[in-house]
DNA sequence: GACGTCCATAAAAGGACCTTATCGGGCGAG
DNA sequence: CTCGCCCGATAAGGTCCTTTTATGGACGTC
């Protein structure tokens, strides 16, 4: 005979009730289970913890002993599996997020309030990073997951689209390149430049494209901050290259913005560890980045972290 | 499904040894037996605790929480079980008796050490008192037990018979009635008599004795402490009549002793709550009190206290 | 003295659990 | 690159446990 759960929270429900039939009431069972489980449980302990008498049940002086114990422990046990029901249910939880700047100060903060609408008790720990760094925080589990854009990282990391985004020109109203729709290439080959640093995925989009016709992809200008390039464009000094997720466009409405002929497109994905499953928090950003839940009822949300993510490591292309 | 006792060691188990397989061995198991387990216990909290990986299992950020709080607790679970099985199996314990004053200084030191032999650990706690005293603490609760004489007390408390007390008669070596083999009630009522107070059981029982012979019971003399009555009859104050237990008795060689006539006897009984189980401790002080373990193997003691006991109050003669 | 309450017991249905056997995926060696 | 090994998942079958329904015995009450 085995110690059970069931056995320990029947014993406590006899012990407190002093009596089987109202216990077994307040269990929603029979009387004649719990006199089954109490004498399981009582083998395996090897005493007798229940007196029965005419009246009612008196506790033993073992059993007292074991009621006043089990008390406390088995509501310690139970408050440990509540937290840990309230983890699945969103009800508590962190998400540690690694994200490219442009989204971080784009998209993001409207995806928080979704999340935050529906599960007001979840937190968001951010951190800015590159693409590269953000592969690299998601690799060493430093965050939960990352939005990062570019090329696979390795079979060690899974990605998940999330969107696509528009690499434009940003020039000022009165430049002649204006009266374009769309600016070629080649034209902007023959432009002053002004780019963010080279480890950005924006970079590597726009030195994919020169390369792949023919061009070279010299800039004029270089920055950190996307608002700098803007003061830049601002001042004239040339054409800005930058994602249209980036707010700070929508501050400097006086520029006039141009998609790339051939259009360029940054592909922006949710990156996390190949073979583990996300947290329901984590779960949660996600689909509020993508726009709303993906499941939207409570119950199937509940069920949710068990039936995603079984997916082994994406292979990688050589 | 539910959160079994079962269900979170296995998790604990795997979650340590990061692996199903090892833990399964460890758990006397088979690994499918496990995975079924966890299946289980996941559904029971709604989220996946362990991500399993070709080359074996890591916790969730929600098992690993999980199993480092659940590590204390169990281990707090099983301490207190343990605790349980050591009242049951006589490693632990304390008994608390009231026994008569003439049982304490007689039989009962013999039998705590024949308990001691056999259980170390157990511990008595003493309390002399006459019978009816011995009846009122036993029945509020304030000993386990209480070793008594004289009629039964009432339907509340169970007597289960010890062992028989002959009364003596003891006198002087030089005594005219030490030629009497047996010294007869009509004869002793016209001696100077030494005993207990009015209150105790030998005082019972000569009383009903010398009523029923219709004689009429006047001590010379009433003591306390049997001692006194002794010193008492070595000073050639009279006869004491004293229970054969007296262990005080051994300290006065030089006194004769003579049985009455008719015999008088003194049943002394093991009185407990009735419908109220003893507690182990409480059952390996009267198997010693009986002279030896009424369950000599240790598997059969272990179910003693089980099946013992189950007798509902005893009636009590009206 | 009939009745209600309480726990124990018995029998049967239902469910949970474990074991054996097998699958599929990943990894390393040859 | 493929074979063999290790890992966990799955399926089927049987056993054991658990529960429910129905009933019994003991006690207290009206």
């Amino acid at each position: 005979m085995d110690v059970t759960l069931k056995g320990l929270r029947a014993f406590l429900a006899i012990a407190r009730h002093r009596s089987f039939t109202r216990a077994a009431g307040l269990l929603h069972v029979t009387q004649p289970a719990l006199t089954v489980q109490i004498r399981g449980l009582e083998t395996a302990l090897g005493l007798r913890l229940l007196d029965r008498t005419p009246q009612g049940v008196e506790p033993t002086e073992a059993g007292a002993e074991l009621a006043r114990v089990l008390e406390v422990q088995l509501r310690d046990l139970d408050h440990t599996l509540e937290n840990v029901r309230d983890l699945a249910a969103r009800r508590r939880g962190t998400v540690r997020l690694a994200a490219l700047p442009s989204v971080a100060s784009g998209p993001l903060p409207r995806a928080m309030l979704r999340m935050r609408e529906r599960h007001p008790e979840l937190r968001v720990q951010l951190q800015e990073a590159v693409t590269g760094r953000v592969h690299d925080m998601v690799r060493a589990g430093m965050v939960d997951i990352g939005i990062a854009s570019g090329p696979p990282p390795g079979p060690d990391l899974a990605r998940e689209p999330l969107f696509r985004d528009r690499v434009l020109a940003i020039l000022p109203a009165d430049h002649p390149l204006t009266s374009r729709r769309r600016i070629p290439l080649e034209v902007l080959a023959r432009e002053p430049l002004l780019l963010l640093e080279s480890n950005t995925s924006v970079w590597r989009v726009l030195d994919d494209a020169f390369a792949a016709a023919g061009l070279r992809l010299s800039p004029f200008q270089q920055a950190v901050h996307t608002s700098s390039l803007i003061g830049m464009a601002q001042a004239g000094l040339g054409i800005a290259l930058l994602p249209s997720t980036a707010v700070e466009l929508r501050m400097a409405p006086e520029l006039a913005r141009r998609p790339l002929q051939p259009d360029l497109m940054r592909e922006v994905m949710v990156v996390h560890r190949a073979g583990r499953t996300l947290s329901p928090a984590a779960e949660a950003l996600v689909e509020a980045l993508r726009g709303g839940p993906s499941t939207p009822d409570g119950a199937a949300a509940l069920a949710g972290p068990l039936s995603a993510c079984t997916a082994r490591r994406s292979r990688g292309r050589s």
